[in-house]
RNA sequence: GCGCUCGUAGCUCAGCUGGAUAGAGUACUGCCCUCCGAAGGCAGGGGUCGUGGGUUCGAAUCCCGCCGAGCGCGCCA
């Protein structure tokens, strides 16, 4: 609807005589009033380029106005205030859009504006070392929705989780697996301060257990024997690299890997399940081991070598990332020869690029800004224009119960699981919780609201209002009556009263919602609109009955709650959020 | 110290690609159930948009300073 007005403006100013705007006329936008007295929709173009065409504002909007083409969209349109020009449109209008919804049904709101524009979502990328917990579901719920949206948006997007399954910390979680399983043989001993100690392990301890029998087993005395003191009175660091070391040594680098694949391989499957369970879906799992011996990561410094952004010091390899936009110059190679995380992560990002996605989409969490200038930095200078990747940061999350904050820290080792928080409040509320604030706000999530079943929870309200029409069209079948989808369309005409006219209006403003969504990368948007738009639903509801005795109001009235029924189901969707027929 | 983010009603937050008297939920106060789901609806009070400047016809929104909160500043990953 927006976009009929939008062009109406351009035809009108067309048929201006020229000279009467500035030459590079701004991008024409129209917006939705916030007050009914000034229509539904206000331009402020006459304001904007009064200065430069040295009109007086009002004069220049007048004729702008008297320039619009008449179109049966429009009712009424006058130049207000300062040189406003407030379209009031006409009934008949949001009824045909009340119609276009349900001729579109599942497609309505969608575009194809993004014109297959290859994108790629990557997010969560949680190291397979641990379960997911509470703060990278936010991750999961806030990337699989920006996804949809864009792709709701006509774009090409792909989803994709960096798999980090190389490197030291994975050796750790295979020598942690490991003397879990020597326990599992009998072995008491003194678990490493850099190990992971979650209770998570021991289960793949014991499957471990059970595939190899004791053929892994060693002594203790063995395998800690003479390593160098684990913290507080040692270093954790040195003391698990020797670990590892050992490890290796005693078990042969064979079934040394062997743990080691494992202990990842059911890592990433528990991950994995956890994700799709939870209605998060990747396309790609990428590999960092299998990315590292592609040799991509060699290629790229070779690139920044040939371009001659490298230089040595200290032993090291820098790369000047000062000269792009970044605080200081970064180490790609060390001393020890051995790369650093940061060339892999540029290379990576290259990589991407290589692969052909035009956009790429990081979503983090917040503590990681610090990274973001600095890979744009290696991206800028492997040729890649700095505007190809967009950071979206994503605040940490706060659990409660009720007015009690939920103590949640690694290091503790109790942190809350993604899992255990699924199973407490369910995916829905989950999902919609997770979105509910925007990406740069915290976010308090409270475990009772999420439960509640009651107005206060946005959840349970949207859901509520898809459910509720299911309700009524089984009271009308109940009561022997059916719908007339034909009747309904051409009696909408009836539907004057003010809640209805709020409904439709209010469901005319979806596709603008999700465009600003989408391109905003903020669904917490769709979900404000969705618990408003819930509201005016409700409010209808409780002001008129929708089963009345004639059958002509009573077909109108149930076609505009299909109507709404279908959009709330449509932003639903893009949610993650199932919308139920019953509740 | 440097950098990123945030600061809007008692509380939790929208609004920030500048627009016409600043919105919602909650809490508080008072109404509404012989009626399709009261798991609901209606009405009311409540705000120097952290603060001081600047740009603009117009600033919660853009720019600068200050105050406060969170996070990040390894040849770790």
């Amino acid at each position: 609807m927006k976009e009929q007005i939008v062009e109406l403006i351009r035809r009108g100013l067309a048929t201006l005589p020229a000279g009467t705007l500035p030459d590079p006329l701004p991008p024409i936008e129209i917006e939705r009033t916030r007050d009914a007295a000034h229509g539904d929709f206000a331009s402020s173009i006459a304001l904007k380029v009064a200065k430069a065409a040295r009109r007086n504002p009002r004069e220049l909007a007048q004729a702008i106005l008297a320039a619009l083409p008449a179109s049966p969209l429009i009712a009424r349109a006058e130049v207000a205030g300062a040189g406003f020009i407030n379209f009031h449109v006409a009934a008949a209008a949001y009824a045909a859009e009340l119609e276009r919804i349900l001729a579109q049904g599942a497609a309505y709101g969608r575009s194809d504006a993004g014109g297959g524009t290859r994108v790629l979502v990557e997010f969560v990328s949680a190291n397979p070392t641990g379960p997911l917990h509470v703060g990278h579901g936010r991750l999961a719920a806030y990337g699989a929705s920006v996804a949809s949206l864009m792709s709701a948006m006509g774009f090409a997007v792909e989803r994709e989780y960096y798999v980090n399954d190389a490197g030291r910390q994975v050796d750790i979680l295979a020598v942690s697996v490991w003397l879990r399983y020597l326990e599992l043989c009998g072995e008491t001993l003194a678990f490493p301060s850099n190990g992971y100690r979650g209770d998570y392990l021991r289960p793949i301890a014991q499957e471990l257990f059970e595939v190899e029998q004791r053929g892994l087993h060693f002594p203790a005395q063995r395998v800690f024997g003479d390593l160098p003191a684990d913290a507080p009175a040692g270093d954790k660091d040195s003391h698990v690299d020797a670990l590892i070391g050992r490890s290796r040594e005693l078990l042969g680098t064979e079934a040394f890997d062997r743990v080691l694949a494992f202990s990842l391989q059911r890592m990433l499957a528990e991950i994995r399940a956890d994700l799709r369970e939870f209605g998060v879906e990747f396309e790609n799992w990428y590999s960092e081991r299998s990315f590292v011996a592609s040799g991509a990561i060699d290629r790229a410094l070779e690139r920044l070598r040939a371009e001659g952004h490298v230089y040595t010091k200290d032993g090291a390899l820098w790369f000047r990332a000062s000269a792009f936009g970044d605080d200081e110059d970064r180490v790609v190679v060390r001393e020890n020869g051995l790369k650093t995380y940061f060339a892999s992560d540029i290379a990576y990002h290259l990589d991407k690029r290589v692969r052909g996605f035009e956009q790429l989409i990081d979503v983090l969490g917040a503590d990681h800004h610090g990274y973001v200038a600095r890979v744009r930095a290696g991206l800028v200078a492997m040729g890649q224009p700095a505007d190809c990747l967009e950071v979206v940061l994503i605040q940490l999350v706060n659990l409660y119960r009720g007015q009690e904050k939920l103590a949640m820290g690694k290091r503790e080792g109790q942190f809350v699981t993604l899992r255990q928080l699924r199973e407490e409040v369910g995916n829905d509320a989950c999902r919609l919780f997770y979105l509910m604030r925007s990406n740069d706000q915290h976010l308090d999530f409270d475990l009772e609201l999420a439960k509640s079943r009651s107005k206060d929870n946005p959840v349970f309200y949207i859901q509520y209002a898809h459910a509720r029409v299911a309700s009524v069209m089984k009271e009308l079948r109940e009561r022997g009556l059916s719908y007339d989808a034909q009747s309904g369309r051409t009696n909408l005409g009836l539907l004057t009263a003010a809640q209805e006219t709020a409904l439709l209006k209010s469901l005319s403003s979806y596709p603008e919602v999700l465009q600003n969504a989408a391109y905003n990368r903020a669904p917490h948007l769709l979900v404000h609109y969705l618990r408003d738009l819930a509201n005016d639903f409700h409010t209808n509801y409780d002001a008129h009955k929708i089963l009345v005795t004639e059958p002509e109001l009573r077909n109108a009235r149930l076609t505009l709650a299909l109507g709404l029924q279908q959009v709330v189901r449509n932003g639903l969707e893009l949610l993650g959020v199932s919308a139920p027929e019953s509740m």
